[in-house]
DNA sequence: CTTTATGCAAATATTTTGCAGGCGC
DNA sequence: GCGCCTGCAAAATATTTGCATAAAG
């Protein structure tokens, strides 16, 4: 039902072209422990905090430093390649630039865990509700704050930002 | 672009009194720097830093701390009058999040002319697709943005912003 | 070779907390 | 009075920076 949200291998290598461009442009180098955050920041297309970005670099490469990771990022928004994203409590998340159409989602209040949704009869109802003021939508930002299962003290309910020891913060739905 | 709409005396004392109600629901006391900071945070309206509202509170009275504003600014998001934004570099920003019926917006990207609505239909889906998830909504932003009929160049179409003589640039539809 | 990058750890910046009184109810 | 609040400062987090060494162009 939902596309998949993280970027193809060609949405990857056209990203990072944009970013050795940048490099170029700017007179700063491509080295190794760049492509790899970056390269891992595109492919999992969503939403990162530092954390399991350096977790998920590491893995290709344990010589990755945590101000290298920082330091990189900073670039790619530099560069309007990623945007700083932060809804709620706890660390920063950055989200790939140019992912505007799928701005669904469902924020934990408690946690911070944000969980994208993708929903039909909204899309279509606000589309119509548009229509009849007249208004064409061009993008749209929809944000749910809410406390997850396990924030609101649910008998077995679950927070996934807590369950997920390394996960990247975000899960997908629908 | 449009500027944020500073709240009216009227609206201040409907937030104070939803402030008022949620301490008293949850068992906690009104003190006399709560209500300063809240005061301030809500006549101010727009966008403000723990560092601007601290400012802006003891000007009206020294004894006030660092501590209590981000407590109570913790207070104001609980209970949804509040919300955390953090765009970019430094300090996180807090904006009024109060009137959370009225957080559907139709933006026009040509002329900034914000109409607010409300549609029942979709406040149910929404609904429908947090619980799903097990969350709860406490409160939502939901932002349409596009283009008015004016702006689309639509015969006979009307783009309310520039019509309208100066008003706060909002309108309520349903 | 020259310049920029990296890692580490120390320095900063931000936000949260513990605690000894103070104040609302 | 009882229990929540407050201010202060110390603690906990998060992010940035300095510096010697390594790597890119």
């Amino acid at each position: 039902m939902m596309e998949e949200p993280e970027h193809s291998e060609a949405d990857v290598d056209s990203l990072m072209g944009q970013f050795h461009a940048y490099l170029t442009k700017m007179g700063l180098k491509s080295t190794r422990q760049r492509d790899i955050i970056a390269e891992t920041f595109f492919s999992t297309g969503g939403h990162m905090s530092i954390e399991s970005l350096l977790g998920l670099a590491r893995a290709q490469n344990p010589r990755v430093g945590y101000a290298t990771v920082y330091r990189t990022l900073k670039l790619l928004t530099e560069c309007g390649l990623a945007a700083e994203r932060r809804f709620g409590e706890g660390h920063t998340m950055y989200e790939t630039a140019g992912d505007s159409e799928h701005h669904d989602h469902l924020i934990c209040v408690e946690c911070g865990f944000v969980l994208e949704f993708h929903n039909e009869a909204i899309e279509r109802e606000q589309e119509r509700v548009a229509r009849s003021f007249g208004f064409n939508v061009i993008r749209h930002k929809h944000e749910l704050y809410g406390m997850c299962p396990r924030a609101r003290g649910i008998k077995g309910g679950s927070c996934p930002a807590r369950d997920a020891g390394r996960g990247n913060g975000r899960e997908k739905a629908e």
